[in-house]
DNA sequence: TAGATTGTTAATCGATTAACAATC
DNA sequence: TAGATTGTTAATCGATTAACAATC
């Protein structure tokens, strides 16, 4: 659960709102002005009533029998998610998967700018990735201040990460998106978002297995 | 909730099963035999009661006062992930995040082989990435076939990403990793898991406001 | 008007957490 | 033995789903 403007939203419901904006943003695309719970829900293969409850924690009222306002419903998801004013970010590490994140088509509308990248690696430094420049870590401090920047992501390997997560709180960081694989032992005043490509993998796998079970039991009746 | 073996493990511990593999094999290297649940809580940053539920999943008993025999656990979690053995993969969209994850040294040691690596661009097929050969996807079907593979990961721009998960489907595979921010329309028997990282950023973006909003509170008091 | 859709209140479901007896 | 830790059963909590009145 997470209180915004004294409004609490299931962090399930803060989840979905991505894919609600994208396609909210479609239709409005297409000069469409109102949109019903229940199109949204059948475009998403969700239920009716959860995109119901979810459009309710946005404040947006619909008008029975036509639904809710595409402008509106945008702004609104726009703001619960702080993508009304677009966020600057650090990325520190920059390797293969630092270079994907910054050629990342999908965060250009949706609020994230990545403005500076750093790396441990002195022949790293200087060169360009994405058209950004690589610069040395220990001007991290500086970057963080001079541009009053609240996140980082780190990109870095696990052996790496805990290092300079704690350089990047010491700048000022309030944020951190951690792709490395090591849990952060950070201050509790510093929000940390995992992203674990291995444990996504696990849950593939693991449904994958599930699945190929019940196939197998359904045809060996 | 998910069933293998006819024992049902709820999703959420499946994610968290990765996070006890990585401590367990550090433990393992150092030469470590025994393990309580109090000690994996503490450095997850979980309750021990949790970690006692989870564990119970993997059909492991623990002695009292001693804990849980660390190599027993190791195998029961990894079996249960299906990553006992490696699991072949392709690839499909060999740009920048299709580098990263082919680079991705996280896989190697947890069930994740990815084998071969497909392009609609032309002029990409038969460059290198990552040491493996770009293919063109005309060849999709005749190596899935041939490998038997299940899975297929995606790393295509939103818009061709429906259309590249029906050809691997047509060509025999069971389980898309789609990193595409679009949702896929699939035969409800594929499994589809889907990462995606405006959503993960959305989440970071909400939790970060919600404790911004709070910090502000307590200091204006 | 009739019917689709909203919004509210209550029921259900699943996961987490608590309490505590069993055990080495 | 005393005490830490396990494992089980019950309580709590939060999210999803159902039911239905209100409404345009």
């Amino acid at each position: 659960m997470i209180t915004i403007d004294n409004i609490s939203i299931p962090l399930p419901t803060i989840r979905r709102f991505p894919a609600y904006l994208r396609l909210l943003k479609e239709h409005a695309n297409r000069g469409e002005v109102w949109i019903s719970a229940t199109t949204l829900a059948e475009e998403l293969k969700l239920k009716p009533i959860q995109v119901r409850k979810d459009m309710a924690c946005t404040g947006v009222e619909g008008k029975p029998k036509v639904g809710f306002l595409v402008s509106e419903l945008v702004l609104a998801i726009e703001h619960y998610l702080g993508w009304d004013n677009t966020t600057d970010a650090i990325l520190i590490g920059a390797g293969n998967l630092g270079a994907a994140l910054i050629g990342y088509k999908g965060f250009e509308n949706n609020g994230l700018r990545i403005i500076a990248v750093f790396d441990k690696d002195r022949r790293k430094v200087g060169s360009q990735i994405g058209g950004i420049v690589v610069s040395q870590i220990e001007d991290l401090a500086k970057t963080v201040d001079k541009f009053g920047i609240n996140i980082a992501i780190i990109t870095v390997p696990a052996h790496a990460a805990q290092s300079v997560a704690e350089m990047a709180v010491e700048a000022g960081i309030k944020g951190i998106w951690n792709f490395a694989p090591k849990n952060l032992n950070l201050s509790d005043n510093i929000v940390i978002q995992k992203t674990d490509l291995v444990t996504s993998f696990a849950e593939l796998s693991a449904k994958l297995i599930n699945h190929l079970d019940e196939q197998k039991q359904i045809q060996g009746k």
